[in-house]
DNA sequence: GGGCAACGCCCA
DNA sequence: GGGCGTTGCCCG
């Protein structure tokens, strides 16, 4: 039998599929993705590899190259399911990566092989004859007597650290020792040991108290063991901390035999509850409906995606609830994917509330091992239910029945890390392969999936009441520019203002939203004109008054913002724009009497930072919550009336085709903040852009409208879904090697496509400079491909024959080049 | 990416 | 010729 292997190896030449012989004795136990360890390159030396595929013959027969005997077969079962080694064979053509990119979603990086050079003696010292003992000179006599004493392997690295290299490979070629590769299988399992008495002693201590004396113990041991008659066992760690004693203590006790020491692995996943009250919601009819509706298509193995198009507290996790339970009751598994975990500590609650100790949570931010051992849980079927962020999907269920993507139209689901693929098209690639139930939910879909809906590739369910029957909050417009022609250039206008006061009065709370932390946008000397930037990055810094820094918001470079202006030594240094720290100076000069929470990234950087804050303003603590877009991400406040949106242009006027359908998205969400409980709510949008069509359908909650506008744009300029985006960004210290190496690439890509007849004028946009020309350093050049009725797979083929297979051919040395598929954004 | 042979340089 | 650092090639 022979396999073709993925190797667990960096670089451009592994990035395919190596042949093995699988010798007979293993043949039984190997399989498509199971772990192995397989020789590799001139000195044989162990690389880990994943099986992808079995052969009965070899294909590669008649070619140059021979083929080798993998060594083994690591574990008993396989680490990756066949489905999901299809999946990365897909991932690998569609994000343009390598095997191993997408190989390493896959697996948790608890498990490494280690491979090590041993040097080992070919005789015995009886068996060395005179002749071979007589041709040693002093250094090589000195290094074969060391292999001769050591009792333990000896590793090449250590014996070349302390002996000559060449006397070592003299010895070599004598043939007097060999050089051999041992490996080591190193598996992240955290040990917890416990301390416990030897059980013959303990009886004998119960039966007579006074024997414990005839052991002679030092004060600390006897301490122990005393501790230890009075609880059964312990855990090590602890022992060391109540009792203030060493580990030499432990040690010399476990030596006498008095006291033994248990090791078991544990479950390290933090298992921090936040309680909710546990209420069962009963589902009203249009709910019900739409759990009735999926659970059908469940039944009937219907493959089609569904997209819950529901109003912002039209209650669609209680809806993904009770899909997750029907999945359980029918013995299959789900995972539950949210933008960010740390974001939504509510919904997790409500989760691990219903399903309890089978849920378990992934994101990131888990620690290697906490990874692992979520991993090794839903391998072993222990939990059956996971609420995670993108990479849960790729989590080994048995048996998954459900994908749930919640705020589905999010950013995070694409990844901006290579392989920079979507969880919406992997979980649509499952529903696809393996009859797996994937939902996705919004109340802002994202414009090419409400496409993809309208279109029939998903069946579009919609809940357009909120679960409580309240009214959606109403919206007010704010024209700014009449504001400030009236006088008024504060950023909050006086309709806002007079609201709020009339709110807070009531003993409402109120949700101010800025999609800008700090405290102002950028600061400039008035006197000049000279404006602090990144050192890093093409960025302007962004005013902290609280840290009295400027921090760079792309690398989180920080400067100290001087007195005086450090181009003409004035000290008329002015802030531009408005950040969430200056509105909340603004509002605490307003309402003295009020107090106000501010959540964005710089007030939530400790852990469990936004959990704390809402909590807070959930116990009522603060009556005004100022935030940033972590605001829009489903929280649920009962008694939050008014919200007010101080800028809704931030977003418009960003550079990016997709900013109008951001701004839709975002003012919907953060306006859905409002009313949630028994009160109605209302919403103040203050914008410089009144007739603009995003915002006044946003206002009038009229998404299909906005669809409609949006997509005939679209439409027009080529961009998604009419058209597949791939960007190419060339990034370098040096600016011309950056853009030196974009003109290289396009003008490659250029010869490939006219070879093959294409016209690649309509197709090639670019080279340009990137409108962050800077960042971290490196100058950014890209190149953008639209496939204007092209074949994509011919492009992407083109494109990863270009910048991976024929790098070193192409490219200029340590140029970073950056592939991706319909980026979030191009800036 | 990493192992290794081949090469070239320095030094005695 | 030995010692040692650099370079370029190849990997089932």
């Amino acid at each position: 039998m022979y396999v073709d292997v993925i190797l667990r190896q960096k670089g451009r030449f592994s990035d395919m599929l190596f042949s093995y012989r699988v010798p007979d004795s293993l043949e039984n136990k190997i399989d498509i993705g199971y772990r192995v360890s397989v020789p590799f390159g001139k000195s044989n030396k162990p690389i880990e590899a994943i099986v992808n595929n079995l052969k009965s013959e070899n294909e590669s027969e008649g070619t140059d190259f021979e083929i080798k005997e993998i060594f083994d077969v690591l574990g008993d079962e396989p680490l990756i399911s066949r489905e999901n080694m299809e999946l990365i064979s897909w991932m690998r053509d569609r994000y343009i990566c390598t095997y191993l990119d997408c190989l390493n979603l896959f697996f948790p990086k608890g498990y490494t092989l280690n491979s090590t050079k041993i040097v080992k003696p070919v005789f015995s010292i009886e068996e060395l004859t005179v002749e071979q003992e007589m041709s040693l000179d002093q250094a090589e006599r000195k290094i074969i007597n060391e292999l001769y004493l050591s009792k333990e392997d000896v590793s090449y690295d250590s014996l070349t650290s302390r002996h000559s290299k060449s006397k070592l490979d003299s010895l070599i070629s004598k043939g007097l020792v060999n050089i051999q590769w041992s490996y080591k299988e190193v598996v992240n399992e955290k040990k917890i040991k416990t301390v416990y008495l030897d059980e013959d002693l303990k009886c004998k201590i119960q039966m007579d108290s006074d024997y414990i004396n005839c052991l002679k113990l030092g004060k600390k041991q006897l301490e122990t063991v005393n501790f230890l008659i009075l609880n059964d066992a312990v855990e090590q760690s602890a022992l060391l901390d109540l009792l203030g004693v060493s580990n030499q203590t432990i040690k010399s006790l476990e030596k006498k035999g008095i006291i033994k020491i248990k090791e078991e692995s544990h479950f390290r996943a933090p298992r921090q509850f936040l309680t909710v009250e546990n209420k069962k919601i009963d589902l009203n009819s249009q709910q019900r409906e739409v759990v009735d509706r999926i659970i059908e298509g469940i039944r009937e193995q219907s493959r089609k995606p569904y997209l819950i198009h529901g109003v912002t507290g039209s209650g669609k996790t209680e809806v993904f609830l009770e899909l997750i339970e029907y999945v359980l009751s029918q013995g299959m598994e789900s995972v539950f994917l949210v933008p960010e975990i740390a974001l939504t500590p509510q919904t997790i609650a409500r989760v691990k509330n219903r399903f309890g100790n089978i849920v378990g949570v992934f994101h990131s931010q888990l620690s290697e091992g906490e990874k692992y051992d979520v991993f090794r849980e839903v391998k072993n079927g222990n939990i059956r239910v996971v609420i995670g962020t993108r990479s849960a999907i790729f989590l080994p269920f048995d048996s998954l029945g459900l994908i749930i993507i919640d705020e589905e139209h999010d950013f995070s689901y694409k990844s901006e890390k290579t392989p920079k693929y979507d969880a919406i098209e992997v979980a649509r690639y499952k529903a696809f392969k393996s009859n797996v139930a994937v939902v996705l939910g919004s109340a802002t879909p994202s414009v090419p999936d409400y496409y993809n809906a309208k279109n029939g590739d998903y069946e579009l369910l919609e809940l357009n009441k909120r679960a409580n029957n309240n009214l959606m909050p109403e919206i007010s417009i704010v024209d700014m520019r009449k504001e400030l022609h009236s006088g008024n250039s504060s950023p909050l206008s006086k309709e806002l203002v007079a609201k709020m006061d009339l709110e807070l009065k009531k003993g409402n709370q109120v949700i101010l939203f800025l999609n800008k932390r700090g405290y102002a946008n950028f600061m400039e000397c008035k006197d000049c004109g000279h404006v602090f930037k990144c050192k890093n990055c093409d960025i302007t810094l962004t005013n902290h008054k609280s840290l009295k820094k400027g921090i760079c918001h792309y690398c989180g470079y920080e400067e100290h913002i001087p007195e005086r202006c450090p181009k003409c030594n004035m000290t008329n240094i002015g802030s531009v724009g408005v950040g969430t720290e200056k509105i909340e100076e603004l509002v605490s000069n307003l309402f003295p009497n009020h107090k106000t929470l501010r959540m964005d990234r710089d007030s939530t950087k400790k852990k469990n930072g936004v959990q704390k804050i809402l909590e807070k303003f959930n116990k009522g603590e603060a009556d005004i919550l100022i935030g940033t877009q972590m605001l829009s991400k489903g929280h649920d406040f009962a008694n939050v009336t008014l919200v007010g949106i101080i800028s809704a242009d931030l977003m418009l006027n960003f550079p990016d085709f997709k900013s109008y359908e951001q701004t839709f998205q975002l003012i919907t969400q953060v306006s859905g903040r409002a009313g949630r409980g028994e009160k109605l709510g209302q919403v103040v949008l203050q914008t410089y852009n009144t007739e603009h069509f995003a915002i006044r359908s946003a206002a009038n909650y009229d998404f299909k409208g906005f669809y409609e506008t949006e997509i005939k744009l679209r439409k027009t300029f080529g961009y998604e879904p009419f058209n597949n985006i791939i960007r190419v960004v060339f990034a370098n210290s040096d600016e011309s090697v950056a853009k030196e190496n974009s003109f290289r690439f396009r003008d490659t890509l250029k010869y490939l496509m006219e070879e093959k007849g294409i016209d690649s004028v309509r197709s090639i946009l670019g080279p340009n400079e990137c409108s962050i020309r800077m960042i971290n350093n490196k100058f950014r050049w890209q190149v953008i491909i639209k496939n204007h009725g092209v074949d994509i797979k011919l492009l992407k083929s083109m494109i990863k024959y270009i910048c991976i297979k024929k790098y070193e051919n192409v490219f200029s040395k340590g140029i970073d080049i950056s592939i991706e598929i319909n980026p979030n954004t191009f800036i």
